[in-house]
DNA sequence: GCGACAG
DNA sequence: ATCTTGTCGC
């Protein structure tokens, strides 16, 4: 796959005032509603049992300023592909452009890609961003591709209700804009989606946090990530593509 | 100035 | 993200 739209193409060299304003165009360029293919919409419907979605899932992983990104695409519950690229990441981890330091190694391996799937699941933030332009939103605006962010931990936004120890396995709650989102206030940007979670009160599993990449609402987004999350926490295409990633890695 | 911050 | 052993709980 390749980009469909070269001016979104993250470059690290660009200022900060640059890379936000970049980030602002993406935004309005995003389409953050269900926009998908036919085979997209069966993935939740368990009615059809043929024509299943290829879905990926996308994450990286460094050694020293070495970005891995590894993408690993399944068909129900087996892999059809795997790629991975490693390129130099040009600029520190820095809250809110995390795109311009791993996208490129993240279109590098995208290149490397011989099938086109119905959806792609990425490690970290889509419309849960400051500008509404998290990594998710990012590749999936510059590649035309739907995508899905699946984040660990909240960069913005608020819980509609409080979280604190997880919520109930199979729950999920709003993630309203605040005040640090370039969204009207109380617009909700995503979900926080509970895919496991302990029985005891001992301990207990902190939720997901799912929003819109590009051409999937926040509801389809979160009804994704729960359907694919099928043996762990992280939705089984993310997961592996976490362990391709460090065995990647690995062997340096 | 203070607080907050994906990976 | 990454540095890293043991340890708690089922």
């Amino acid at each position: 796959m390749d980009a469909v739209r070269p001016e979104f193409v993250p470059d690290p060299s660009l200022s900060r005032d640059e890379m936000e304003q970049l980030q602002r165009d993406i935004a309005a360029a995003a389409v953050f509603e269900d926009d998908i293919d036919d085979v997209l919409a069966t993935a939740l419907d368990d009615s059809f049992t043929d024509s299943r979605p290829l879905v990926a899932g996308v994450d990286q992983g460094f050694h020293g300023d070495d970005a891995t990104s590894a993408i690993v695409v399944m068909r129900d519950g087996t892999v059809v592909e795997r790629v991975h690229a490693t390129e130099r990441a040009e600029i520190p981890y820095i809250p809110g452009l995390l795109s311009f330091r791993e996208g490129g190694a993240i279109l590098s391996a995208f290149e490397h890609l011989e099938c086109n799937p119905d959806v792609v699941l990425v490690d970290g933030s889509g419309r849960i961003h400051f500008r509404e332009a998290g990594l998710a939103t990012h590749i999936g605006v510059t590649l035309d591709v739907p995508t899905v962010g699946v984040a660990k931990s909240l960069l913005c936004g608020r819980p509609r209700q409080p979280i604190e120890q997880g919520l109930p396995e199979g729950t999920r709650v709003a993630i309203e804009a605040d005040g640090d989102v370039t969204a009207p206030a109380g617009t909700v940007i995503g979900y926080a989606v509970q895919t496991r979670q302990y029985d005891s009160p001992d301990r207990h599993v902190n939720p997901l946090y799912v929003s819109p990449g590009h051409r999937v609402g926040a509801e389809t987004a979160a009804d994704l990530v729960a359907r694919y999350a099928t043996e762990y926490k992280l939705p089984e295409p993310v997961r592996l593509a976490d362990r391709y990633a460090d065995e990647v890695i690995g062997r340096r």
